[in-house]
DNA sequence: AAGTAACG
DNA sequence: GAAT
């Protein structure tokens, strides 16, 4: 197989503890359709609201796109082959995999997509997305919806943060030494975007699995 | 602790 | 925001 050579990078507008922020990286137009792109992918892939390893439920709901998918339960955090309700994952539309071309400088594609959505009051609490086999390929990461406000530690627990609101259409890499940095969002700004007509948040994060 | 909450 |  022939290597084809990644683009070169677009300029971050933002970098913060290592985390590239490409703010207003995607125009409406593309909004509006990688969201009509992820309709098709929660028809053939329900959102679920997974537990912890310690089996209580997070506040997100989550399906996934790819070979691969994450899930969560008492078993653990990993990457399976099929939905907990049994179908497969489906594609990672088009839409979305044109965004990791532009900014993963990787020569892989992502072999999932997490789609994550928030609804009002929903939060993430800080974690490493660790769950991967190979480090030095970038998480990138958009925003749809409603501003969320994203926090970013260390490499280990403990320690100052920094926070920084994202808005629709951002799109954020952690890579190379910020690869494994810990991160989260603590709340939404409800009603800050139009672009989900029932409100709250999409976050998608593509992600090398294996 | 991919959670929650008390406390500063 | 830090600590548990």
């Amino acid at each position: 197989m022939k290597k084809v050579p990644a683009e070169p990078l677009p300029r971050a507008t933002l970098e913060i503890r290592g985390v590239s922020l490409y703010q207003g990286f995607l125009d409406r137009e593309t909004q509006e359709q990688m969201v009509e792109d992820l309709r098709a992918v929660v028809a053939a892939a329900p959102l679920f609201q997974p537990e912890t390893r310690r089996g209580q439920k997070m506040s997100v709901r989550m399906t996934s796109a790819g070979k691969v998918g994450w899930v969560s339960d008492r078993r653990g955090y990993r990457y399976e082959p099929s939905h907990p309700q049994g179908m497969g994952w489906p594609p990672i539309p088009a839409s979305v995999l044109s965004v990791w071309n532009a900014v993963a400088g990787s020569d892989r594609g992502p072999d999932c997509c997490l789609v994550n959505y928030y609804g009002e009051g929903a939060r993430m609490g800080l974690h490493q997305d660790r769950d991967e086999a190979d480090f030095e390929q970038p998480v990138v990461s958009i925003s749809l919806g409603d501003d969320a406000l994203f926090r970013i530690g260390n490499l280990t627990r403990g320690g100052k943060t920094e926070s920084i609101w994202l808005t629709s259409g951002d799109v954020l890499v952690m890579g190379g030494a910020a690869r494994l940095v810990y991160h989260g969002i603590d709340r939404l700004r409800p009603g800050s975007s139009a672009l989900l007509p029932n409100g709250g948040r999409i976050n998608l994060t593509m992600r090398v699995a294996r």
